[in-house]
RNA sequence: GCCCCCUUAGCUCAGUCGGUUAGAGCGACGGACUGUUAAUCCGCAGGUCCCAGGUUCAAGUCCUGGAGGGGGCGCCA
């Protein structure tokens, strides 16, 4: 047998040549032509069977989803549609599949639903193959645009003792039996037979721990798993996804957001040179998929055209006082259409808002800043008036908060106020709180939501469409 | 957590005002077919109408409750 050689490999590789094929048989055409794709890329290789050689118990055992290896000799295709195909020497079914109960048949049109409650088997599809693909290229994408500008990835604890970042909700972890919760005296838990020691939780974000590694190796960045147990049932919410979190000391929020959009470009070019293949696939089942909404409802403009749209233009960076003054003059405002009328500064931006403002008002990807300091966390700097953080937020049309970061609170005192304002421990945030106390310098991070980057990229609309296992309210399933 | 919608064949969906034996396309299955491209053509089978109650002479259709799914909002990345 001919040494094995990957789908996408054998494109390009010498014709008139002997080659071993391992894939799953997507069609079977006219007992003599079988698609075969090994997941290497979204492009089938044709294979050209001779059914009267391969005999009829052989040829019954070619069917979707069927794992199967052919050897044979690469030529030119003698038909249509494909560059080269293999002559099949030599087919041995590797795994068969039953067509009877086999739910993925190429020529069905399982919905996007009814895929997400086998996600262990949509992989098998062109769509979330094209999706799992461009996932990991955004995910290699990422760490190469920070090593290239020397940032050191920094692996933040999954597990942490500290429940007073205030992102949300958490995960308990325990080892204790929850049938018989060891109890103080004063009947609360003991938490110290537990296996911490002390009440321990997942984490929601790595950040203060990436604030004291950049405090000292100067350009960090993290890039794992994250953990939220609010009760979020929306497409752009998991319980489980994964956030990059870079932190760079020194740097101001002028820094920070010339950062996150270098970053977002970088990412979306790298997508267009990498995956160009499924992202075209992933642009014509978006057109197809919205031909059947009405003309309101479809996109202006095709997946390929609003990636190039982001990459073309700056983003518009915008103050939240500036945004309140566009919202409160805006039509919608005045003619009452907002679920949430927009009268006042210091109310928090609805999605209704960050809509209007991203989709309608600017037309491409809006960075606000310094935002009211009562609805920004206690972490972020204070600006000269009293009243303001060096917030950003970056929104994105379809998606709304891609990102969200600040310039960090770098002067103790000021921080030690906020901490008293917010209610957050300042005794249990020493190991946080000595940053500040030796040598603090001005810094500045962000938050990028993964899969809301994987959403943006692949024109894909519910989150959970995004990542291979999704965990959410009511289920982890597989 | 709140609001709205959906659930009929393996998949995607029709099903009129509550009225006879439940409909289509695709898939699957049987057959034909050696240059097909989601192949095509012929044939055939396939139903707990999500579940449990209720109203009615009669329920896929109406009512109540439950389960599952989708969308919107809130929280946020």
């Amino acid at each position: 047998m001919s040494k094995r050689i990957k789908v996408i490999d054998i494109f390009t590789a010498s014709v008139d040549q002997n080659y071993t094929v391992m894939g799953w048989v997507r069609t079977f055409r006219n007992n003599q032509f079988i698609s075969v794709n090994d997941g290497s890329c979204l492009a089938n290789l044709q294979v050209v069977a001779d059914s009267d050689k391969m005999g009829e118990d052989l040829t019954k055992r070619i069917t979707s989803g069927a794992g199967i290896s052919i050897s044979g000799k690469l030529i030119v295709s003698q038909g249509k549609g494909q560059s080269v195909e293999l002559i099949a020497e030599q087919i041995e079914i590797l795994g068969d599949c039953d067509p009877e109960t086999y739910p993925i048949q190429l020529k069905n049109r399982p919905s996007l639903e009814y895929l997400r409650e086998i996600a262990h088997l949509r992989f098998r599809t062109n769509a979330f193959g094209a999706i799992f693909r461009v996932r990991h290229a955004l995910a290699y994408g990422i760490h190469k645009f920070f090593n290239d500008r020397g940032f050191f990835y920094m692996h933040s604890p999954i597990i942490t003792a500290s429940d007073a970042e205030g992102a949300g909700e958490m995960f308990q972890v325990t080892t204790l039996n929850l049938k018989d919760v060891p109890k103080n005296e004063d009947g609360s838990v003991n938490f110290k037979e537990d296996f911490f020691e002390k009440h321990t939780n997942l984490t929601v974000s790595g950040q203060l721990e990436a604030e004291l590694a950049a405090l000292a190796l100067g350009q960090v960045y993290t890039f794992g798993p994250t953990f939220r147990a609010e009760n979020s049932n929306t497409t752009r919410h998991l319980a489980e996804f994964w956030m990059i979190e870079p932190e760079v000391a020194f740097n101001d929020l002028d820094d920070n957001m010339d950062l996150a959009e270098d970053m977002l470009k970088y990412l979306i070019q790298y997508a267009l040179d990498h995956c160009a293949e499924d992202l075209a696939f992933l642009e014509q089942r978006l057109l197809d998929e919205e031909k059947n909404k009405p003309q309101a409802e479809r996109s202006e403009m095709s997946l390929l055209q609003k990636l190039n749209f982001c990459l073309e233009h700056p983003f518009e960076r915008v103050s939240y006082t500036e945004a309140i003054e566009i919202l409160k003059n805006s039509k919608p405002n005045k003619r009452g259409q907002f679920q949430y009328p927009v009268d006042k500064w210091g109310a928090d931006l609805q999605s209704e808002h960050e809509r209007y403002l991203v989709e309608k008002h600017f037309k491409k990807p809006v960075i606000l800043t310094n935002y009211p300091k009562d609805i920004k966390a206690f972490y972020m700097r204070m600006n000269d008036d009293n009243n303001t953080v060096r917030a950003m937020d970056v929104l994105f049309p379809g998606i709304g908060e891609i990102i969200g970061g600040s310039q960090r609170e770098e002067r103790m005192e000021v921080l030690l106020n906020r901490m008293q304002e917010m209610h957050i421990p300042a005794d249990e945030m020493s190991w946080f709180l000595d940053t500040r106390k030796y040598g603090s310098v001005p810094h500045a991070g962000f938050g990028l939501g993964f899969e809301r980057l994987v959403l943006f990229v692949t024109g894909m609309t519910n989150i959970r469409d995004v990542i291979p296992f999704p965990r959410f309210p009511g289920s982890a399933e597989f």
